[in-house]
RNA sequence: GGGCGUUUAGCUCAGCUGGUUCAGAGCAUCUGCCUUACAAGCAGAGGGUCAGCGGGUCGAGCCCGUUAACCUCCACCA
């Protein structure tokens, strides 16, 4: 049968997935192998692949593969996350598309509604990753909201609320007004923003609300204007004045001395609020006063709890303002900024405005909505506790990131941590299992936690005085939990881990082998994880985790929806094949480091696979015959096998430590230079001319397992051709072909030297030939100074005449004076190019080549002269310079005999 | 503001416990080849003050100090 010239993707790579699949290749079940588990980061359920994804399950793709191919029970199990807001967000504006608002549904309507949504778009991203290759255990698939792990959530919040680490709180939250929920402090970005600096006039009042006299004194910054004496308070929110409970000023501001004990008159509002001194406010910002609105700033709050300030919250969960802030009423809070200080201007209560540079926290999710600091009830967990048992695992080594830096980063956050806010106000989620009883007043709440209502009921008929209550009467907490609250458990969760501990995959599978994923999750997932792990396994979920960069663009930019400049992976694949995107994107991913993403690496990966392609072709299409293997035929094979053992050694070594690019590098450099650029060449038989048995049997087996080392980074054509090499039976796939490997004996290692030193002077002879434009084929003599055991070898000599095109080879005292000349090692040889040399050309690079050396010499001389040096420094050490001093010699004496 | 990290060829990166065979790889560039597997290829070649400054050391890309630029995390001054 005849090749294309071409490898092409498309045929291939549909058929093998297939069969991957219907010959149920990526499937696990417990048995006597040891486990190899790697569980996928679930990415959004609803969401499409982005390069990120790319990145990432091209890695576990890898890992898996290979850990597959060493006899390991591999088993990588995917998934999807129910992601609340960012599920939620969308199809809450899919819902406005069609005119609905969801605060007219109920929650069982728009949870209807949200299903619906992820049954319609989830899964997306799975069939993608089958795209790609991923080899997951399909049967396996798990979705952070489906049965097992919802029931697995819910017991977990009943654990911990008993254990006493899940408690009840006021805080001041991340309050995200479009998405009207709660955002954790990781989930706000700050902005650096161009604002104002608003500067009010706050004037002082007595008890009559009437301006008192005040006298100045030594340092002190008096304001005064017709209407009385004012302080000046600035600030880039004049919106929130209706919240003032207080001025502040530092005790030790002397330029504000004069207000002590005073009170003021907000703006506008005409409240009258005290005065008073912390030594939280900066002297040196803005005037040294300080407004405090505790219901609408985290610091504020702090200082209201000190000084027992009111607290008037003046927002509606909308961002518009409240009843209680009584001017602007329902109108947005950013409205009211641009009108309140025209209206304070109009009254004469703006001293001045600056232009001013802040930063201003944004909500991850809607990146147009500013955050507003809001207090509200939420469900905590203390951290104290996970923090202690998720440390020592990291810092002790028994769970490895690579790159190993992220340690340091994870210590920090671990050491200062925050207690986690898991509520969230959303719909789609796990709804919080706590029941409310019914009292008088809300702030007086009482509550139960329990799986079910009737566990619930159960549990409030032990509270004194709710003896008779019924089912009815509970209410349901409204809240969601978290999305990481949820994945957090996954490792244990996939396993059925917390529902039915000590079950036979649990005991099987647990500890995973290695985590896949970005550093910018190492707080929100990696480190809960491994707090869950200890918690309810009392072990760590993962043994390495392996953090990659982010994705960018060729000149840095993040990849980003917005920007455009994130190419579809599928695209990507349907124009250099699913092999050629996975090598690209490997060839440019070192560990932890960003990745400047450039299209033009996926066509070497598609280039690559040519490579392969039209090896493959080429030892296929060579005719047979029974004649007898000559020495040099079985010399290069020796020597092909022994390449690939060296290499092999190299890349586990490499795989070790997760270096997957460099790795893939080896492989690729094996390929193209080591087996196509000299081994084919060497065993290639003249035009026409058929191969020995022998030798064609043995190219196809260094073939076969060239592609298994390739296998895991390009499953597809490594497949095609696996298939091609040999009749296999039904079943039967590279997959599952054991990688084994022989380590290097002495006559490999012997071998591999002897053919560094051919290609030396193959490429020497080829060198000299472009050096003086002669045409690569035509027929040369070479010069040997000496004996020289390389081209007298009955196997290499002939390699050499045919690769190097010599038509003789001459052992000479010297190097004819119409030679150009060169070394390999400490061997010279010449090339005679009468009519070609450049006899002053030739002397002049001698010379400078014995210049070199003669300061090299100089340098290693120095050294071995240096007594501290020889009796300092080891004795291999000292030995090695010994040799290249007799080296550097050689070579010079050489060359002047030459000249 | 505080911490981590990075800075080596045009680009992306290796470079281990300091030892002139250590200044490297891939890509890109240049030159020559439409050679009978592959022009998406082959054969060659050029290219670097190892960010700057200072300091230990017999010896520094590697160690120490310092400066600068970038990246990233944390905190946030109203």
């Amino acid at each position: 049968m005849e090749l294309a010239t071409k490898y092409a993707p498309e045929e291939v790579e549909g058929k093998w997935y297939q069969y991957w699949n219907d010959q149920k290749l990526f499937s696990s079940k417990p048995d006597g192998r040891e486990a190899y588990t790697i569980v996928i980061p679930p990415p959004n359920v609803t969401g499409v692949l982005h390069m990120g994804h790319m990145l990432n399950n091209t890695i576990q793709d890898i890992l898996i593969r290979r850990a597959r191919m060493m006899g390991k029970n591999a088993c990588w199990v995917p998934g999807t996350d129910h992601a609340s807001i960012a599920t939620e967000a969308k199809v809450v504006n899919k819902l406005a598309k069609e005119g609905i608002r969801k605060r007219d549904l109920t929650r069982e309507q728009f949870l209807e509604h949200a299903w619906a949504w992820t049954h319609e778009h989830g899964g997306i991203i799975l069939k993608q990753l089958r795209r790609l290759g991923a080899s997951c255990d399909w049967d396996r698939t798990a979705f952070t909201m489906d049965g097992l792990r919802s029931e697995s959530v819910l017991k977990v919040f009943v654990d911990l609320y008993e254990k006493g680490l899940i408690y009840r709180g006021l805080r001041m939250v991340n309050w995200d007004p479009k998405a009207q929920t709660v955002l954790s402090t990781e989930e706000v970005v700050y902005k650096d923003e161009k604002s104002k600096l608003f500067h009010l006039k706050y004037y002082v009042a007595d008890a009559d609300t009437n301006p008192v006299v005040l006298s100045g004194e030594e340092g002190e910054v008096v304001h005064q204007d017709e209407k009385g004496y004012y302080a000046v308070v600035a600030t880039t929110r004049p919106e929130t004045i209706m919240g003032d409970t207080a001025m502040c000023i530092n005790p030790k501001d002397v330029k504000n001395t004069w207000l002590k004990g005073h009170k003021v008159i907000v703006p506008l509002v005409g409240r009258v609020i005290p005065v008073i001194e912390d030594r939280y406010v900066d002297i040196e910002f803005g005037t040294g006063c300080l407004k405090v609105t505790p219901a609408h700033d985290v610091n504020d709050y702090a200082l209201g709890k000190t000084h027992n300030l009111e607290t008037i919250d003046i927002f509606n969960p909308d961002g518009t303002l409240s009843e209680a802030a009584g001017l602007y009423v329902g109108q947005d809070r950013m409205d009211v900024r641009v009108q309140i200080s025209k209206d304070l201007e109009a009254a004469g209560l703006m001293d001045h405005i600056e232009n001013y540079e802040n930063k201003v926290g944004y909500s991850e999710r809607n990146p147009d909505t500013a955050v507003e600091p809001r207090l509200c009830k939420q469900w905590f967990l203390s951290m104290k506790h996970f923090a202690d048992i998720a440390l020592p695992p990291v810092l002790e080594g028994k769970i490895k990131f690579h790159p190993q830096k992220y340690v340091t980063t994870y210590r920090n956050w671990l050491e200062n941590i925050q207690d986690w806010c898991i509520s969230r106000q959303l719909w789609w989620g796990h709804r919080i299992p706590a029941y409310f009883l019914p009292t008088e007043n809300e702030d007086d709440e009482k509550y139960v936690v329990a799986l079910t209502a009737e566990e619930a009921l159960e549990k409030a008929h032990q509270i004194p005085g709710f003896e008779n209550i019924t089912i009815d009467q509970l209410r349901h907490d409204e809240d969601a939990l978290d999305t990481w609250f949820s994945s957090w458990l996954w490792p244990v969760s996939l396993f059925d881990g917390i529902n039915n501990p000590g079950n036979e995959e649990i005991k099987y599978y647990y500890p995973t082998a290695d985590l896949v994923t970005g550093p910018d999750i190492i707080f929100f997932w990696v480190a809960r994880m491994i707090m869950a792990g200890e918690e309810y396994m009392g072990d760590v979920p993962f043994r390495n985790v392996y953090f990659t960069g982010i994705v960018r663009d060729e000149i840095g930019r993040k990849m980003s929806k917005q920007l455009g400049n994130s190419p579809d992976p599928i695209e990507l694949i349907e124009q250099y094949g699913a092999d050629g995107v996975r090598m690209g994107m490997m060839l440019c991913a070192p560990a932890g480091n960003d990745i400047l993403f450039d299209k033009s690496l996926c066509e070497n990966g598609r280039n690559f696979c040519n490579k392969i392609w039209n090896a493959f072709r080429l030892v296929k299409q060579w005719p047979v015959s029974d004649e007898e293997q000559t020495k040099s035929n079985l010399k290069a094979t020796q020597w092909m096998n022994a390449k690939i053992k060296e290499t092999a050694a190299e890349v586990e070594d490499l795989f070790s430590k997760y270096r997957l690019s460099e790795a893939l590098m080896a492989i690729f450099k094996l390929f193209t230079d080591e087996f196509s650029g000299w081994y084919l060449e060497f065993i290639k038989p003249a035009y026409q001319q058929p191969i020995d048995r022998t030798t064609l049997n043995g190219a196809l087996d260094i073939f076969e397992n060239l592609l298994k080392l390739i296998h895991p980074f390009m499953p597809f054509i490594t497949e095609e051709l696996w298939q091609q090499i040999s009749e296999r039976k039904e079943g039967e796939s590279i997959m599952l072909d054991t990688l084994q490997l022989e380590p290097m004996t002495e006559t490999d290692e012997h071998v591999l030297a002897r053919f560094e030193q051919a290609k030396g002077l193959i490429s020497g002879v080829r060198g000299a030939r472009q050096q003086k434009n002669i045409p690569p084929k035509t027929e040369m003599v070479l010069e040997v100074v000496g004996d020289d055991h390389i081209t007298k070898c009955q196997a290499l000599g002939p390699i050499i005449r045919k690769m190097a095109y010599l038509e003789d080879v001459k052992y000479v005292d010297q190097i004819g004076s119409a030679s150009v000349s060169f070394l390999v090692g400490t061997q010279e040889y010449g090339v005679p190019m009468e009519g070609h040399i450049d006899l002053e050309a030739e002397r002049k690079a001698a010379e400078a080549e014995i210049k070199r050396l003669e300061g090299f010499l100089i340098g290693i001389r120095k050294k071995l002269s240096n007594e501290k040096f020889v009796n300092g420094a080891p004795a291999a050490v000292v030995e090695l310079e010994r040799k290249k001093e007799a080296d550097t010699l050689s070579k010079i004496a050489s060359l002047q005999k030459q000249l």
